[in-house]
DNA sequence: CCTATACGGTAATATCTAGTTCCGGATCTT
DNA sequence: AAGATCCGGAACTAGATATTACCGTATAGG
């Protein structure tokens, strides 16, 4: 017996893993998922956007739905502006300040991302979880912060179902995007703030 | 020159084409693309579930694109119910009463062979039409006839922007099934309907 | 009855792609 | 310096599937 602890913490030899370049490879890879969905990607496209061998990417990640779990997981740290949501003083300016933000970039990326992999979630309930956390819920919760917050301050009654104010938005954007192909500008988006939002919440639009 | 006219109705020879087949395998076609998606879905299951030969089906689709896409457009005609939505007197009834329709099934299926084209929908402005026209369009109309009805009546303003009251219901359905993968039951169905919809229309909850 | 076509079913063809392997060269440990 | 491992790239393997080609049978028109 030689070596018989387990935990055997043991540097392996020769040249080491670039751990560098996981990220540009994901990257790649979301941006291919992006654009060609799940079933349209393939493991050369992957490769190829990020200068890399095939043979790199599977020493690193077993197969494809193993690479694409990662990429969709790695999403998530991506926006840390959404931790720390607008405070403006009014729930409105708040809102306003959030769709403004340069994160709205990132989410149409997002949103093509989601696009790319619905059908795929139907039969992975990994992959589900991962795109929940990673695509869905940092948005409903900088929404949740700020509904939240307008609520302490007394703007909003209490009796609001904040769950459900907070996904009018993003419910509103991904069903014009996807179901009516039609673009997601300012004024659509204040147009959903005034018109739906706020009344939802019981404030009147000119408030 | 024996037959020189181009609209000659030359009655073909040999064993006609069983057209009284088509809207079958069409069914099979939307089961299967339900079930496993556009990629997922292969000519052999939608011919095997209709007990049809494939050379069956290219007979009459040049392409398993083509099949997808008459398949798609082809529902547009099945929910004839629609098109004359329930006239309770006030809106809320109207709204209460759509969703406890029949049509709410025949929702559920549309809503799952949405998921399995939109990543297509993305890459063939043919399909997004058909989705559009199938899918969409149907539901919106019935909403439109209810909001303007309730308009006519004066039981909500002129001002009130009844495009987007129309999407709100089916944005909601739709983010909360695709992106939530939650279920869509009568509760969430009356809930977005007091808590979002009148709101929005200038309506208070307990009117 | 005869011909041409459709039918359901099976086999063949051609392409695509996930995953593996090999190569020459680079990099790290000993 | 030597051995092990990584790198990007290319070639290879194996399986799946869209599409075509047949087969024996059924049916409509002449």
């Amino acid at each position: 017996m030689t070596q018989a602890d387990p935990a055997d913490t043991k540097p392996p030899l020769g040249r080491r893993r670039d751990h560098t370049r996981d990220p540009e490879i994901l990257d790649a890879a979301l941006d291919v998922l992006a654009e060609t969905g799940y079933d349209g990607m393939t493991i050369d496209m992957v490769a190829a956007r990020a200068k890399a061998g095939k043979a790199t990417l599977y020493r690193r990640w077993s197969s494809k739905p193993e690479l694409v779990l990662d990429a969709v997981a790695c999403m998530k740290s991506k926006d840390i502006d959404l931790s720390s949501p607008p405070d403006t003083g009014t729930l409105r300016g708040d809102l306003v300040a959030m769709v403004t933000s340069p994160t709205i970039q990132e989410s149409e990326r997002k949103l093509k991302v989601m696009v790319g992999i619905v059908s795929m979630i139907a039969r992975d309930p990994e992959l589900a979880v991962a795109a929940r956390e990673a695509l869905i819920e940092p948005r409903a919760a900088a929404n949740r912060i700020v509904f939240r917050r307008a609520m302490e301050r007394g703007e909003i009654s209490a009796d609001c179902d904040v769950e459900m104010l907070c996904t009018i938005s993003p419910a509103m954007i991904a069903h014009r995007v996807l179901m009516l192909r039609q673009p997601v500008d300012r004024d659509f988006m204040i147009g959903i703030i005034d018109r739906i939002v706020l009344p939802a919440a019981g404030l009147s639009p000119a408030a």
